[in-house]
DNA sequence: CTCGGCATCCTAT
DNA sequence: CTAACGATAGGATGCCGAG
């Protein structure tokens, strides 16, 4: 077991260049890669950002997460493309899909990235560096997208190899070459080190990974809590025992959050909008077959302050209108009126077997919620979420370059 | 002293 | 004119009160 080998494939501006391809495929004659271009949210919307960008683009000086009104005063050409989740997740699959005839074991770890465990398979594969050009260059000659591949003793390293040079490109990052690739980046480039994180580390004079992986666990111990020292001083020098997981896990929460393009300063409208939540929330646990025992809504306010206000019920739930009864009441206790930004709500202490009992009561209102909310599962299922909500739009991030 | 519950912080894609 | 800005999820942490 002390000689894992494992890969870490990453898909280089996965949203951007699966649009690209996508249009290619439709007969477009433009590669959006070769322009200014992004993914990101409707530009007339305010709270709309940069999800991914083309390098032309961040030539222009466009980063990710910047709204998407900001971007286009910098590059007025910017093509600003909406995300299309059907498109990525079909590509993710196909990406997926070659990756899995090259081992079984193998982890999803976001929809463009996932870990390989390539251990033991020296007589298949006798040289991991070739296997993995051999790997990159089929996804691209087949897909017509590139990826990343970081070659290393643990998914750690792996990762961290997978980000060194883009695009097209496979590092490694073996034990004997942490000190040289990896200790002279800066903290913040360390997996798991963030912005507050390496604040703090700056402050203790600690700018490099190698730095922080001199320094000792029980002088972290000062400023972190034992968890987050014990990984940091572990990270910074390479070491990563969490094995590459084949099954995914079961949702430990279920949450939906929208920014709204105006401020909510009424209990009206903010009712309106939890109702919409709830029914999202309670139809992906009842797709899930599970209930949940605490609820808790969340809210944003102008300050861009969150809040957030929680409780475990007695019983667990997946009805509508009960999670939007009890968010209500959440709202009503902690809401003091100032304008909100933000409204969302959240399911958690997820309860398993809850979704197997039958009401021992034979509630008949519970049934009948049940039956109205099997309902506009089927319309949803049908006709797509918003036939039933029009909620904001979200934008994810498929990429975290600063 | 430990554990559950809760709010907030942090990090990631 | 400080402060730009999304959605979703998991884990850590600190506090408080109950047993």
């Amino acid at each position: 077991m002390n000689d894992r080998l494992i890969f870490h494939v990453d898909v280089n501006s996965a949203f951007l260049s699966w649009e690209a391809v996508d249009r290619l495929c439709n007969g477009e004659t433009l590669d959006l890669r070769t322009v200014p271009s992004c993914v990101g949210g409707d530009p007339d919307r305010r709270t709309s950002i940069v999800s991914t960008k083309s390098i032309p683009a961040k030539k222009y000086g466009i980063v990710t997460g910047e709204p998407v009104a900001n971007a286009l005063r910098k590059c007025p050409d910017l093509i600003v493309v909406k995300p299309n989740f059907q498109l990525y997740k079909k590509m993710s699959h196909e990406f997926k899909s070659i990756l899995n005839e090259y081992t079984p074991l193998m982890q999803s770890f976001s929809i463009d990235e996932v870990f390989m465990d390539m251990s033991g398979m020296e007589l298949l594969y006798p040289d991991p560096i070739k296997l993995a050009h051999e790997m990159k260059d089929r996804i691209r000659d087949e897909l017509g997208f590139t990826v990343n591949v970081g070659i290393g003793r643990n998914k750690l390293c792996a990762k961290m190899a997978s980000d060194f040079e883009k695009p097209d490109k496979v590092h490694t990052l073996f034990p004997d070459e942490i000190a040289d690739k990896m200790w002279p980046l800066p903290v913040g480039e360390l997996f798991g080190c963030g912005e507050s994180t390496a604040k703090k580390l700056i402050e203790m004079h600690i700018k490099t990974i190698g730095e922080l992986a001199g320094t000792s666990e029980s002088l972290l111990l000062n400023v972190f809590g034992e968890k987050s020292a014990h990984y940091l001083h572990n990270a910074a020098n390479g070491i990563d025992d969490s094995p590459v997981i084949n099954e995914e896990r079961e949702a430990k929460s279920y949450s939906v959050e929208n920014t709204t393009e105006d401020d909510v300063t009424d209990f009206e409208t903010a009712s309106h909008i939890l109702l919409a939540e709830a029914d999202i929330v309670g139809g992906r646990l009842r797709a899930d077959e599970v209930k949940a025992f605490t609820i808790t809504v969340i809210f944003r306010t102008g300050d861009m302050k969150r809040h957030s206000h929680g409780r475990k019920m007695e019983n667990s739930t997946d009805i509508t209108s009960e999670i939007y009864d009890t968010a209500v009441m959440l709202m009503k206790e902690s809401w003091k009126g100032e304008p909100l930004r933000l409204i969302g709500l959240s399911a958690s202490d997820i309860d398993k077997d809850g979704f197997q009992q039958m009401s021992l009561f034979g509630e008949e209102e519970k049934e009948k919620q049940k039956n109205l909310d099997k309902a506009l599962d089927k319309i949803r299922s049908k006709y797509g979420n918003d036939s039933v909500i029009r909620a904001g739009i979200g934008v994810f991030r498929s990429d975290r370059r600063k």
